[in-house]
DNA sequence: CACCAGGCAAGTA
DNA sequence: TACTTGCATGGT
């Protein structure tokens, strides 16, 4: 017997099919991006990300070199331009110092120690850390964004007010522990939060309303 | 015109 | 601990 979460996770992925995340290529251009998307639409970042790719800047090497002002002006579509550049800049030296320039030396790291590590950094908050640890790392760490809050809070199937520790351990305790179905849940819980209100407690084109339906008359 | 987007940190009480 | 505020562009 499934459980709602498990249920949710098949509804949404028989609705919006595979998400194929995370959209970029390489471990830093992953990165990157979940940095510059912070509070911040794809799109807009997305932006950002190509720009860099024009001038050549998505390697290690050449974000070390580039002052900040010049990185924020290249960054500047994706918004908190001059935040965002520190924020890049700061974790290039972070892996400068600790692992002498390279992600992979980075990604032997164990995850929770890693995660301690990232989470130290100026601008590395748990959303973007555990988007690291997933999208790049493929290890099996869920992330909770405000569509993840919105929606199972909405529906009753976590606390407004959890901590996103607590979020985060209500969903994991209730799926399979495999980076593959971490990665492609969240995907779809963002698919689906693009599609709905923000404001209103209920949405009647939410392709998962039969299922929350149910969710009412169960225990969890 | 207002509101929002795949957050985070610093300040205040 | 629990709110509030600054950071900022681009789409609807």
């Amino acid at each position: 017997m499934l459980n709602i979460f498990e249920k949710i996770y098949n509804e949404l992925y028989c609705y919006y099919g595979p998400q194929k995340w995370w959209p970029a290529k390489t471990k830093l251009e992953i990165i990157v991006g979940a940095v510059l998307t912070q509070n911040t639409s794809w799109r807009n970042a997305e932006n950002a990300i190509s720009n860099l790719k024009k001038n050549k800047l998505l390697s290690l090497r050449r974000l070390l070199s580039i002052d900040d002002t010049d990185l924020a002006l290249l960054i500047r579509s994706s918004g908190y331009y001059n935040l965002k550049a520190k924020r890049l800049k700061n974790l290039i030296i972070f892996l400068k110092n600790e692992y002498e320039l390279s992600l992979s030396r980075m990604f032997k790291s164990e995850t929770d120690f890693l995660r301690e590590q990232l989470l130290s950094l100026y601008g590395f908050g748990e959303e973007t850390v555990d988007c690291i640890l997933l999208y790049a790392g493929q290890r099996p760490v869920f992330v909770v964004d405000a569509y993840t809050r919105r929606i199972f809070s909405r529906h009753g199937l976590i606390g407004a007010k959890d901590s996103y520790a607590l979020i985060q351990a209500k969903i994991t305790a209730n799926i399979k522990n495999k980076p593959a179905l971490f990665n492609e849940y969240h995907a779809l819980i963002v698919a689906l939060g693009k599609s709905i209100c923000r404001k209103k407690p209920l949405c009647h084109i939410c392709p998962v309303s039969k299922i929350f339906k149910q969710a009412a008359y169960e225990k969890y």
